[in-house]
DNA sequence: GTACATTGCGTCAAAATAACACATAAGATT
DNA sequence: AATCTTATGTGTTATTTTGACGCAATGTAC
């Protein structure tokens, strides 16, 4: 996490109270809450935070120095839990609702790290969160909590435990734009490994729209595309026959996520 | 516009001086900004706002009262600009660029309402703004300026003049995701008189892509979406054959912006 | 009436999509 | 080692959607 100031963490667990104190680096009500999406198993995961003043789960989030643009307090946000850098990372939407936080949360939080009410009057006012979507490798991600009072773990979409505040509507619609854009742009590069087959690329989708796509109608969509390039390899251990690997051509790849898919009136 | 705590507007123009007065009640930071569309004589119309403290053009913005919804705040601003209640209205994106915003170009304000430049840090400040994009009935809207010191005023899409800060980014913006958004819903229900002929209708969708359609296979596209009714009667007073009226079927309309369009994987 | 402009309604070929059949390969089973 | 099981690779065909275009109909202008 970046601090303005050059400022060291002398108190573990105490972020919070670091950022309270230099309160005025910061963009005030703002927050950026990051929906991670990774895929294993043939399962879509999300990357959720567990910390010890609550019962529920949270997404990764951060607030925005004043100084950086919100893309790049979302960079921080992502690099800060997974570790990686040069992701696939979008904006979706922002939620405003003068409800959406809760003044009690908030101050369970307070009262958790022991700082004062009256400190911690930023924290607990009204927080308008602009919600980003992050596409990231599974394997290649190392989960960093931040400190010993948080746990930060990949959960099955389909078991998501209930989230605090608004996050599960944040989730959910991570998810509506990410099937959405489905149609505007290839996916996979950064969700799966180097090597990968079709019949996975086929799952990755499957597991993202949330339902069963015919084989061989797949296969000439997405080779239409024209970004994969086929490998003198084969997927080995398989109890049935040998998979090809397939590997993107980052190139065109970028170029079409840039471009779009062609669609529409 | 909205007051907190009943206090009357005594200085008129002074609608900033007003809220600084009362800053508390606002969402520090943030704004919101309509880019409101509409549609007469075959052309795309942008609701712009020329004030006297400036050169440039300015979209319609506005504060966020802290007990207001974000969305209700952009229809605060979309009513106070047009007169206009129950229009379609979107969020569309949120830009938080950290030199977004120009210390010159807030100070330049402050200058002209003469409010002391410390008085004025709040609005000084960095200020990140939610967008949203409105489509509107033109013949229906009364712009309204607040006070004598700016103009609102329909101004042609394609003869756009130099806008402030990066409203020229948020306006691209907007046209950009109404493009796209075509592809997943209809439009016209606000743009367009009740009754109206295909070929105006036809005319809107080339207006908004900026580009021509065929006339047969519009023709044929739109009416399989099943949201429109051919009524009994004819346009008069055109020199050659009468096109035939059509008005929405609201209740389809409005189920099928709510389904979206069938499209894609 | 004739000229003109634009609408209404249609056709047809090309492209995209959906549904389905069959041979193949690799580990597992016997 | 022969066979079974399972999922892959490569088709084909019918259907639907899209794009490009032809022509008659209708209202005003002259």
């Amino acid at each position: 996490m970046r601090l303005s100031k050059g400022i060291l963490i002398t108190r573990i667990n105490h972020m919070l109270k670091t950022i309270l104190d230099n309160k005025e680096e910061y963009q005030p009500g703002l927050s950026i809450d990051c929906v991670i999406f990774g895929f294993h198993d043939n399962q879509l995961k999300v990357l959720l935070i567990k910390t010890k003043y609550s019962d529920k789960w949270a997404l990764p989030g951060g607030f925005v120095p004043v100084n950086e643009d919100i893309d790049e307090a979302a960079v921080t946000v992502l690099h800060g839990r997974t570790g990686l850098k040069g992701i696939f990372l979008r904006q979706f939407s922002t939620f405003g609702a003068a409800r959406r936080c809760s003044v009690d949360v908030s101050n369970a939080v307070l009262d958790f790290y022991g700082i004062p009410l009256d400190e911690g009057k930023w924290y607990a006012s009204r927080f308008v969160t602009v919600g980003y979507y992050a596409l990231v490798d599974f394997l290649q991600t190392v989960p960093q909590p931040e400190g010993k009072n948080e746990i930060v773990e990949w959960i099955d979409h389909n078991s998501v435990p209930e989230l605090i505040l608004d996050h599960r509507q944040i989730l959910d619609t991570a998810l509506e734009t990410l099937r959405m854009e489905l149609n505007l742009m290839p996916v996979g590069y950064n969700l799966l490994p180097e090597k990968f087959t079709i019949p996975e690329l086929q799952k990755l989708y499957e597991t993202i729209l949330g339902r069963k796509l015919d084989r061989r109608n797949f296969l000439r969509k997405i080779m239409a595309i024209g970004i994969l390039t086929k490998l003198d390899e084969k997927k080995s251990n398989v109890a049935h026959k040998a998979p090809n690997l397939y590997s993107f051509d980052k190139e065109k790849y970028e170029e079409v996520v840039k471009n779009g898919l062609t669609q529409g009136w």
